[in-house]
DNA sequence: CATTAAAACTAATTATATTAGTCTTCAAGA
DNA sequence: TCTTGAAGACTAATATAATTAGTTTTAATG
């Protein structure tokens, strides 16, 4: 009856992801987005209900891409449990590279309505986690969950931020950490 | 000759500093803090360039006070290297904790030029490089201090965004996870 | 061909940062 | 004591962005 939509929500977060990872969510007001997909600012109204819940949805959006890449390379199984982990962990640090703006701004927004919220996270570790109880034993594998996904978010967020500055290859490190780190577990375990 | 100044910008950005913790950045207007300090918000221009600019005095305040916090734990030198550093890690996580809204602003922070500087934070690494050291071997001394400023990092992130909250005594994980992956590194030694 | 509801538009409102221009205070020198 | 001027505060003005209100346009349906 109306007239056709020239933008539904779908393009419009899809868009905002876009510009994001381009130019920072400092630089991206509503009314570039909507140029950006040839209609005003207010008619993204019709859409979204504001700014805010517009970047919740996009978080959301990265949250989801990073949960099916790291189930994705779950899914590959093959090798010890810590090599697996090694694995995911690496994947996931090449998806925060990859989408550095919509990381950060997912997993560091101040705004707590605009993080994912706990289900998404939850899923986020399903893949880590039994493979970590493999490797640190059923006793503290909460505590090595929480450490293995602080070590390298911290990590990731340290090199996206430029906090990691003083030469050397990065990679290297991380693969380095990571390792350290789960052979610790593996130590732990006889104790 | 003129008449004395009402505010200064010490004072400022104290002042700016304790609102941020109080209320978040988000919720720190110039006008808000000028009134906090019996002043309208042009009067904040005579002493800081602008908003951004005072952020970043902000957000180096914060991460000189974290550096002294954890060179003075590091002056108190006593037990193994793995002790003292666990201690060190220890105290990092407690001063986050006692400012999360400024360790947040000041660590997170999307515009690259309100972040602490390069100098600020090798001065945050000194405490922990010796020791580190100490326990990784000079091989891959620098990965291991990047690792655990990682594991560090992202934990208390996690802490404060809420994104621990299954439950556990995460004062007691962030402990395990520590002392797991320092062990990790004194394996790796033998290597 | 007229109707009408969806969807876009323009105009107005609000909030904030920032700039321009004005006024006030008070200490030093006449 | 009185004058003065420069520092510093103030009010008013400007610009940008988000959001809301009200109006106009489009095209499917009767």
């Amino acid at each position: 009856m109306p007239y056709p939509s020239q933008v539904d929500r779908e393009s419009i977060i899809a868009q905002a992801w876009q510009l994001i990872e381009e130019e920072g969510v400092d630089n991206l007001s509503l009314s570039k987005l909507a140029a950006s997909l040839n209609v005003k600012a207010p008619s993204l109204y019709r859409h979204v209900a504001n700014k805010a819940s517009l970047l919740q949805a996009v978080n959301l959006h990265t949250s989801q891409q990073l949960v099916a890449t790291m189930h994705e390379t779950a899914s590959q199984s093959e090798g010890s449990a810590m090599e697996q982990l090694t694995k995911l962990m690496h994947n996931y640090r090449r998806f925060a590279h990859a989408h550095p703006h919509s990381y950060v701004l997912a997993f560091t927004n101040t705004n707590d309505e605009q993080r994912p919220n706990e289900e998404t996270l939850a899923q986020l570790a399903i893949p880590l986690q039994q493979l970590m109880t493999a490797v640190s034993g059923p006793e503290h594998s909460l505590a090595a969950l929480r450490g293995a996904m602080a070590l390298v978010h911290g990590f990731v967020l340290l090199e996206l931020h430029g906090q990691l500055r003083r030469g050397g290859d990065l990679e290297q490190d991380f693969d380095t950490a990571v390792r350290a780190y789960l052979q610790g577990w593996q130590q732990e375990e006889s104790t």
